[in-house]
DNA sequence: CAAGGAAACAATTTCGAAAACTGCGCCCAC
DNA sequence: GTGGGCGCAGTTTTCGAAATTGTTTCCTTG
């Protein structure tokens, strides 16, 4: 939870293999329901067993990680029902947040809103001819957009909420975008096969 | 996160000592921003440093207690805005859990229902001349009708969502009792004082 | 041949100590 | 008298090894 994590200069090693645990199972390189083991990240994030166990806790209690009793972790499964149900979920907790902001909202964050959208809407002309990659910076833009819309809402506490929300479901549209490559990679396969044949 | 967390036969030492360390927090027998010194914990719970960080870390991701780097842990501040903030978001989250579990209830939670409250009502009718002292029992069948009405809603998030804020409230109900517990105990003071006098 | 149990193996969990960092008091220069 | 650097005590963070737990495999027995 970002709120209650006063971030001082020097990031401890734990921290550190908090966010790339994080982005490694958001961006999807870490597949859903796999077992995490302890010297595989080790090795693969080069820091000890402790800050290890420590990132692995933080990410059982934000629902990325599940944590079985003397058994380990692994990544949380990933099903179509929790995806609607997360989708639902942040429908709902975010059109509280949108409501909100807007009663609110003063200048400033109109502005904001104004910019973040012009920053979103430009992004979005420059990449037109690429637009099937992923875009991390799209990503950005269109997170800080939602974030400034939602701002002016003033219970932090469910800002929270909705960034666990964005990050799981950024996690789904990840896993999904890697899910079509690799469904149009297989067709390249068989259209490869079909030729040979 | 309880949907997050299979708990297996044996429990861990991690485990235990973050039951106890999040009943001493929402039972107030930690007083809000206080220091967690590892020490002072290892001694009180009778586990080690490392079980200890984890539980911490867990909590911290609750919510329940702030983690600033390299200067440990404090219990999370209580403050009067953050309790009306923790109230506004619950009855905003509790209601839409409500209307959804109305919509999907069938009989069988209606039933529920029903159960739990009378379970409740009769409760309170037997401790009506001790009302005044607080009574875990009360606080577990009142928790077991709520949950009980919330229990038919689809969404396992938006639940875990309320059982923290859940949690969060009776932290502060807890501390407020105590406050005035103390407050009472104070004015017998004054009134020893004034006969002395 | 199947079922049950013991032992070896693999992984997690925990502990104790070493290393790194923070806060505080002190001293010196200005 | 004041401000800035320096070292010390206390705390947190990290590491490597030991203990505990879960799993597999193989042997014995019915």
């Amino acid at each position: 939870m970002a709120s209650a994590t006063a971030t001082n200069g020097r990031e401890t090693l734990a921290s550190i293999a908090y966010q790339r645990l994080l982005d490694d199972i958001v961006g999807g390189r870490l597949q859903p329901g796999s077992k995490l083991r302890l010297q595989f990240l080790t090795e693969r994030y080069a820091v000890g067993n402790s800050p290890l166990r420590e990132a692995l806790n933080r990410l059982s209690a934000n629902g990325m990680v599940q944590r079985e009793e003397n058994r380990g972790f692994r990544v949380s499964p990933a099903s179509a029902e929790e995806l609607s149900e997360l989708i639902r979920t942040r429908c709902w907790l975010e059109e509280i947040a949108l409501r909100e902001s807007i009663r609110h909202g003063d200048a400033a964050w109109e502005e904001g809103v104004l910019v973040a959208y012009h920053r979103l809407s430009k992004r979005n002309r420059l990449s037109d001819e690429e637009y099937v990659t992923f875009d991390g910076t799209w990503e950005d833009l269109h997170h800080a957009y939602h974030l400034s819309l939602l701002s002016a809402c003033d219970s932090n506490i469910l800002l929270d909420f909705c960034a666990q929300l964005h990050e799981q479901t950024l996690r789904y549209r990840n896993l999904s975008s890697m899910q079509a490559y690799r469904d149009r990679h297989e067709l390249d396969e068989h259209r490869a096969i079909r030729d040979a044949v």
